[in-house]
Formats: C-alpha cells, structure tokens, sequence
RNA sequence: GCUCGGGUGGUGGAAUAGGUAGACACGCAGGACUUAAAAUCCUGUGGGCAGAAAUGCCCGUACGGGUUCGAUUCCCGUCCCGAGUACCA
C-alpha cells in the first residue's frame, strides 16, 4: 500500500473545511490561546516557498496547542490596501479591488494546500468597508483625544477644553505643538477657527506642517520606514524633503511608554534593541544662551547630553531649516546666508547621506555668551544640525565631539580640550571617561560625577533644565493616493471637521483614472461630487499601516458591527500569545500596532496594554540559483566541473528543471526555445549545474512555487522539510537538495504500519525498551515546541523511527502515540492512519501524549572514564556511585588498571550520566 | 561609525548553567534485490599517521592568547560575514 499523499491530502483537506474543523468560540471551560501571524499583502506574483515558513511554524504550535487542550485562536487575513495594487492599476486602468480580489483567491487556494488550520470565518480584508469603517473609527478616536503627561494617559479633548475655560493653559502638561501660553479669558475670546487652530496642536490625530519624504516619481509621501537610504522602498524612487501639511499621529507622546513596556515582553533581545534605538530616548539638559545680532537680543534654547562639557563650547550651529535663522542673520552675512540656505534645501537627503563627510556651513553674523566662560562665541549655521531633533540648535564643543571637530578644523574654529590628558591633534575625544580640566568648578571632577553637577548648577543658575529627549517622531498619516482608506473628515472653512460615527464608513468613491490629478492633487480629487454636506472631504488616504494596526483585534470578534470588538470577546482573548512573522516590521508595523493598542487601552477599548505577549522572527528563505555555463559564440553547454577549460558564460537556469544540481536535459531544451538544439558537454554522463545564494526572485528563474512541492512531494513533505531545513530564525537558502530525505522519512513511517502489505499494528503489549523509544520522542518533541526547535524536533522523530525500525516494531501501543506526536508537523498523514487506527474523531481531540519519565531513565550507562582529561576506556557502572567505587572499578577493570598502577589518586571528578575524570 | 547577531565536515545543520564534537539529513562510495531502471534495504564517510585486521595514536569548532583536570561553549585581543541604524548633539 502506496502512500498517496495528493489523496490523503485532498481527502482531509475537504473534510476540514467541511466539516469547519478549526472554527472556535470563545470557552470559559478552556484556557484561551491566542497565535497569529503577520498577515501577508496578496501580491500578484502569489506565494513563494519562503512565505509558508513562519505560517507552518505558528500552525505547528497551534495544532499542539489544540492538542494540550488549549482553545486556540488562530486566524487569517489579508492586508489589502497598498501601493503594488495601485500602480498596476495606473498602468492597466483595472480597478484595485478586481486586481486584489483576484491575488486573494490565489493566495487562499495556495494557503489551503499547505493544511493550515486557520479559522477562516474570522477572516478580515483591510480594502473592505466593513472592516476599514474601524480603522477610520479609531483614527477619529485619536481626533477626539489628547495626551495628558501628567496622567501618561489619553484623555477626551472635551477634557481640555474644560481646563481652558476656567485656567487657560498654563497648567497643561500634554504631549503637543507648538502654543503659546493664554489665559481663560483669552480663550473664551477666541473666534471658533482659533480655537480649533489651538485644539489641533493638542490632538492625538492632528494636522501640521512637516518636512516629509515626498516621493516626486510616486506622488506621494512615504513614512520614514518606508525610505531606506533615500530610496523608496516599494519602486525604489529617490526621495526628497519637502514642507508639506499633513495629517500625522502623535505617536511620540507614548515614546517613555513604549520604550519602558518592552521590559514586560518576551521578544527577542535584538528586536527589543531595534526599537529602543529606533525611539532613541537620550537622556540631558536644555540650556539657553544669550545671543545677539548686533540689534536685538534673544534667548536661544539648545539641547545636549553633555553639559558637563559647557567650559569648551567655542560657537553654536543652527539647523538650516531653524526658524532662528532668519532671526540671527545680520544684514551683511544675508547674501552668504541665503546662499546656503538654498543649496541646503536643493538638497535630497539621498544626497546629503553621499557626502556625510563634506563640512559645509555659514557663519550667521551673530553671537551667543558661553553663560559659564563669558565668552563671546559665534552663531553658525550648518546642515549638520538637524531641524527635528530637540531644538534644532547646538553649542559646538569640538574638543569631545567628532561633528563639532571637523567643523571647526575646517572654519579653523578654537579647540579648547577638557580632559586631562586626551589627544585632539588628529581627532576629538568622545568617549565620556576622564578627569575635567578647563572647566572652572567641574576641575578634577570624572565625567561621570560632572555630567549631573554641570545640570544642578545649570539648574540652580535658571539657565535650563534637565530634559529627555526622544528621537521618535510623529507618525505622518496622508498618502496622496488612492488605494487606502478615506479619511473620515471635511472642511468647512477651512476648519477640519470630523464625520459622526454613524456615517462611518466613508466609502473609498470610484475614480476613472488612479493618478494624482494635472494639478498635483491627490487621486480621490478625481471623484466625483467627494463632498459632505456641500462641504470638500479630505483628499488623501491613510497609509499601509493604518489598517495593519489593529487586525488582531478584529480577529476576535470580527462580524461585530458596533464595535472594534466587543468587551466579551477582548476580555476573553486579551493579546496575541504568540506572533510569528518577519523582522522587517520591528520599526514599522511594530511600533504603530503598540501605539494604536496603548491608545485603545487608555480609552478602556481593550484590556491589554501590550498587543503581542511573545514574538518570533522567522528567518527570510532566499533562492538558490543555478547556472548553466554557454561556451562563448555557440550553443554549446559545458558542466560545471569542466567550465574551467572553456571560454564561458554564466546563464541563470530555471531551478524547477534542475534536481540536487543536475540539470534536465530535455526540459532544458523545452524551456526556451534558443536551447531547442543546445549541446552539452557532460561530465559522469551528467550536466551538473553551478549554483549561488541570491534574493528569490523572478529574474534569476530561482522562485519555487510551494504548489510543485506538493504535487511532487505532498504538503505533509513540504511542511517538514521547512522545519528541518534549519532553525526558525535563521535566514538560509531554499534548497531543495534535502527534501527526498524527509519525504522518505514520512514513507518509511507509513509503512511501519503496513506489516504485510495490509494495513495493521501489532496488538502485543511493548517492550521497555520500546516504550524507551516512544518516551525519548515524547520529552524531546514537547521541549523543542516549546523552545521553537522544530529543525531538531524533526530529526527525533527520524531517530525514533530508525529505532522501531532496528527493533522491527509496530506495536499500537507505541505508534498510535506517535501519529498524535507527528500531528502538528504532518498533519494529513496522521489523520489518515489514526482513521485507520479505528478512530472515528480526528487526531486533534485526543489527548497529547503524557511523558513518562519512569521509561527514560536508565539505571545503568557506560561512563567514559579520562585520566587528567585524556579518554582511555569505557565502565558500565550504577546510576549513583561514590569516589570510592569509581576508584575500585577503574583498578579491578583490565584495560585502566595500568594508567592506575602506581599512580595516587588527587581528586575524581563525576559529571552525572557524561563523564568520570581521575587526576592522578 | 555605532548597536546586535554569527563563523563547526563536501552541504544543511546537531551538541553550550564547560564534560565522549560532528546527532539527524543530504551528497558521495561500495554492496544486496532486479533482465534493467525506479523504489527499497545494508555498510562506510572530518583530516592525518601506524596496522592484514580488530584497533591505536595525533590534529581538528575563523585566528592568537587566557582561566580550567577538561573550552565549540567562559574571558581578552584580531580577522571575516550578516542584520539594524545613520550627522539624534
């Protein structure tokens, strides 16, 4: 009896879905569990082998989970919205959501193959008014709040507006723009706009002018992981600063809560690093510094982590985006000024990243007072000061800071060192170690100690205050484009008026053509009649990760039309137990789906302040090209170990015509017509290919379509081989060298339960040795889940069946527990044979196998035994032995008696079950 | 530059509260079955030396040191690879 793996697969496949094996509820009488993975963007190219990776691992856990008596939520969805969709339909003219609904319903076919055993009636679509009408919900949420320091918490704006009728707003603490201070009578004063105007600066949802990453070829502006190097990331377009108004999220009031909330999650450490960096907190003081312009005088507020080093603050820098500059440039440095204030804004931060190195800069005219030296010090302007971090101004201590030095070697600038002994010939000295010189009250004092000194007497002289700084900035939220959700808001002189909840979801309108508009505006200005009330919508949309920011909470209660989710359903499933997906949303998605979560959960919307409990990064699959090598001017192949003695030239080959690096001559032949009458020059009667590590993609012929692996191998094989390929997460090639192995694995195991030919297990009671065997599978396996090793998981099970195998095995009694122990790994298989066991429910209701550790210990081992560290034989000795006995054994045993004879014993070192070591 | 990972056979990878390095699998070589192939099964497989053989000895986890009876694992230094970040004061 064949294993017919596309039979086997189909039929349970069918029934699953039949019979809605993995739908769940939520149950008060079971322990909820709660596994999701990263939902994908159904692109047009389908999934490759490197998709289903983190899929089949959060599947594995899942089905274990079931089997442990957990109820386990786990769902699937479609992250919808997004650029690919767009461009395509720029180019075809086709409508979005055709082209989006037809990717799903290829990703869906393809997903099902595999056997995942996803609950597919929580399915979300983020392009879907149903679903999008809560991303627009919680958007207007965020209008609707502001962000209370003093609390650390979102509050309702009704709440502020309250303080200003009755205190103005000197005494609010909130995380907002810029305001200036106003009084309660000058409040109630103020005209309906102004009002707004003010509120706006407070708002978790707010309108503002920033210099964004706009994206000239894309039309768009793109958030700031979604630029890398200047670069767009989807299309690779350069991208340029520009000063734009746009609608963004207050994400930097919660920076101190994200950042401190990771110590209470089971992430990867490297992950957790990722974030911290990306939030940046640096810990210093804010300074003002009297500057002057020949006429007037102003207070010019700096920022910096180094007070300590004030005594050496020989000028100043502004950003050239500071609004201080038009400020501090005197009449006859105007010209120079506005010179490089031009050149600095011409510039793309691609090519201000090319020339890092390049010291440019203006001298403003104007100077500042060192407050400790007196000195008078000059104002200058350069674009190594950057306008959004702290307050886009610096003082310039080029001694103990690189930037700083180059700048004043290259303005020949004074240089004052400040720690005994440091070299600033050749370069400055950053590090904060050192004993201070030059520097008044904080001589002899360590870095260390004069850091805090320098801020308490700063303080004490009301010359600043300490101040923590982050680098995380606001989330911009408005794409000039047209495939992603509508912002829910109007304007009714020019004031920004939100939609009521009840009109929500504003439809996204059709439009005839998806570009942005002669004029420049958005695509949606095509629309036809997009007005409220007579009154203009907001033309752009929300970006990517708008809709990926709460999905795992519409998973728990996803038909609900009145809410997000419904406080049963929130307070039954909480958070995410464990997410599986990709580490490139460590600084994107990941940040925003906390964000949005810790907005919710200050508005008492959800229960738990932390979206994703426990997180796993599965590695990328790259591909694995092979090559053929064309002997130059023929059509002549030559193998990869004879290239040498030919003039060649390396050609990408198909990947799917070659097998364990040996070409297939004849499907060679078919695949392009040019080849039709190639010749090859073999080597062993074989062509081998030459092969490289290289991004999966379709230009190098090394894309695998996991559909061909389970034609040829079944989803059972591919599923394994995923897993055994290598730890989870590590990044490694797909290569397809090793598969045969595990799909004889599953043959073989299929055919221990065919003794003669027919279907049958023996119905004698096992063995202890057997049950050794079963019992080492059983502890094996339930660690590696848990520790998420199913690369050495997959070899247990290798070892055990060899085991059975020598022991000519097929007792019940030991491989009915094992088809449940390979349930979560093989699923299709050990459905069929538990059926054929004789049992009528599915694997999954049976209870997982207990480990018996009575079956594992051995009372007996053959302990290697060294002498001073060097191996000479093995003893068979008890389980507990002392010193004594050791000794004893090792001189009666023939073979170490001599190493013993004569020799006196200065210790005997035991390693419990590994290792006896005798110093002699 | 900074931060975090990682360097183990021909290949993917096992083994780290320090304890027989190379599990498992691929590949390769040889053998069995077969008219033959496929499938299946068995044996060998880090390198070197000695031996007819059983076997024994030496060297081996990027490189150089250190701690230890004992280091792939811990510490110091060097080199290389990968990821993230980039004028964040």
């Amino acid at each position: 009896m064949e294993y017919n793996f596309l039979e086997i697969e189909k039929h349970w496949q069918s029934r699953w879905s039949q019979e809605q094996t993995f739908k769940v509820k939520e149950d008060n009488s079971k322990p909820k569990f709660y596994v999701l993975d990263m939902f994908p963007y159904p692109s047009g190219a389908g999934l490759h082998v490197g998709h289903p990776l983190g899929y089949i691992a959060s599947d594995i856990y899942s089905r274990y989970k079931r089997l442990k008596g957990f109820n386990v939520l786990h769902p699937m969805g479609y992250d919808a919205f997004g650029l690919p969709a767009e461009q395509y339909a720029i180019q075809t003219g086709q409508h979005p959501a055709k082209t989006t609904e037809k990717n799903i319903a290829r990703y869906r076919e393809q997903l099902d193959r595999i056997g995942f055993s996803y609950d597919w009636s929580r399915e979300v679509r983020t392009c879907e008014p149903e679903y999008y009408k809560w991303t627009q919900w919680a958007f207007l949420e965020m209008f609707a709040h502001w962000y209370n320091n003093n609390t650390q918490s979102a509050q309702k704006i009704e709440t502020l507006i309250k303080i200003f009728e009755t205190d103005g707003n000197k005494n609010v603490c909130a995380a907002c723009g810029d305001v200036a201070l106003f009084t309660a009578d000058e409040w109630n004063g103020m005209g309906e706009k102004e009002r707004e105007e003010v509120l706006m600066q407070y708002r978790l949802a707010y309108l503002g002018e920033t210099s964004v990453n706009w994206c000239p070829a894309l039309g768009t502006v793109l958030a700031n992981d979604e630029v890398k190097e200047g670069i767009s990331l989807r299309g690779g377009h350069p991208v340029e600063q520009r000063k734009m108004k746009q609608w963004q999220l207050r994400v930097s009031a919660y920076a101190e809560r994200l950042l401190n909330d990771l110590d209470t999650l089971e992430w990867t450490d490297s992950l957790k690093d990722m974030q911290r960096n990306w939030i940046g907190r640096s810990q210093g003081a804010e300074m003002i510094f009297k500057v002057s312009n020949g006429k007037e005088e102003f207070d010019l507020e700096i920022f910096t982590t180094r007070a300590d080093t004030i005594f050496g603050a020989t000028f100043m820098v502004l950003a050239p985006e500071s609004e201080w500059v038009e400020r501090l440039t005197t009449a006859d440095q105007k010209a120079e000024v506005d010179e490089y204030i031009k050149y600095a804004s011409r510039k793309t931060e691609r090519e201000r990243m090319a020339e890092t190195k390049k010291v440019t800069g203006v001298f403003s005219g104007s100077y500042a007072v060192n407050p400790f030296t007196l000195e008078k010090i000059p104002v200058w302007i350069s674009e190594y000061v950057l306008a959004g971090y702290g307050t886009g101004a610096i003082m310039a201590v080029p001694a103990h800071d690189s930037r700083d030095y180059f700048f004043a070697k290259h303005f020949n600038l004074p240089i004052i060192p400040l720690i005994e002994g440091c070299d600033i010939s050749q370069e400055s000295f950053d590090a904060k170690e050192g004993v201070m010189c030059n520097s008044g009250f904080l001589n002899g004092m360590s870095v260390k100690e004069a850091i805090p000194a320098a801020i308490d007497e700063v303080e004490r002289r009301a010359l600043g205050k300490r101040k923590v700084n982050f680098r995380l900035r606001d989330a911009i939220f408005s794409r000039q484009r047209y495939w992603g959700e509508p912002f829910p808001i109007y304007y009714k002189d020019d004031i920004a008026v939100p939609l009521t909840y009840d009109q929500l979801p504003l439809e996204l309108p059709d439009i005839d053509k998806y570009l942005p508009t002669e004029s420049g505006e958005p695509p949606l200005a095509r629309a036809e009649n997009w007005t409220h009330n007579g009154y203009p919508l907001e033309k752009s949309t929300m970006p990517g990760f708008a809709g990926s920011s709460a999905y795992y909470l519409r998973y728990m209660d996803p038909q609900n039309s009145t809410a997000l989710v419904s406080k049963e359903a929130n307070e039954y499933w909480r958070s995410v137990d464990l997410y599986i997906g990709g580490t490139e949303h460590a600084t994107g998605h990941l940040i925003y789906s906390r964000f949005w979560n810790k907005f919710l959960y200050d508005t008492g919307r959800v229960c738990e302040a932390e979206p994703f409990r426990k997180l796993i990064n599965q590695g990328m699959i790259q591909g694995r090209s092979n090559f053929v090598y064309r002997v130059k001017g023929t059509n002549k192949f030559v193998s990869l170990g004879l290239k040498d003695s030919y003039d060649t030239t390396e050609i990408h080959v198909d990947v799917n015509i070659v097998h364990n690096d040996k070409l297939d001559l004849a499907a060679f032949k078919v695949w392009m017509p040019d080849y039709a009458d190639a010749e090859f020059i073999l080597e062993n009667d074989e062509y081998i290919c030459g092969w490289a590590v290289e991004k999966m993609s379709k230009s190098m012929f090394n894309v695998v379509n996991p559909d061909i692996i389970c034609d040829n191998y079944g989803a059972d094989t591919l599923r394994m081989y995923e897993m055994f390929l290598g730890p989870l997460e590590q990044s490694k090639p797909w290569d397809t060298n090793g598969i045969d192995g595990v799909h004889r694995f599953l043959k073989r195991f299929w055919r221990l339960f065919f003794a003669d030919k027919t279907f049958g297990v023996s119905e004698e009671r096992a063995t202890a040795a057997e049950l050794k065997i079963l019992h080492k599978l059983i502890k094996k396996t339930q660690e590696d889940i848990e520790n998420f090793s199913f690369n050495t998981s997959v070899s247990a099970f290798m070892i055990a069946l060899n085991e059975l195998y020598e022991v000519n095995c097929n007792k019940r009694e030991i491989l009915e527990p094992m088809v449940i122990l390979l349930s979560p790994f093989a699923p299709h298989i050990s459905e069929e044979l538990w059926s054929r066991l004789g049992h009528t429910q599915s694997v999954s209701l049976a209870a997982f196998p207990e480990f018996n550790a009575e079956h594992t210990i051995e009372d007996s081992f053959e302990y290697p035994v060294s002498f001073n560290g060097k191996l000479r034989y093995k003893l068979t000795l008890s389980a507990s032995l002392t010193a004594a006995e050791i000794e004893a054994a090792a001189r009666e045993n023939e073979q170490t008696s001599k190493y013993l004879a004569g020799a006196s014993i200065k210790k005997i070192i035991v390693v419990p079950k590994k290792i006896i070591n005798i110093v002699c």
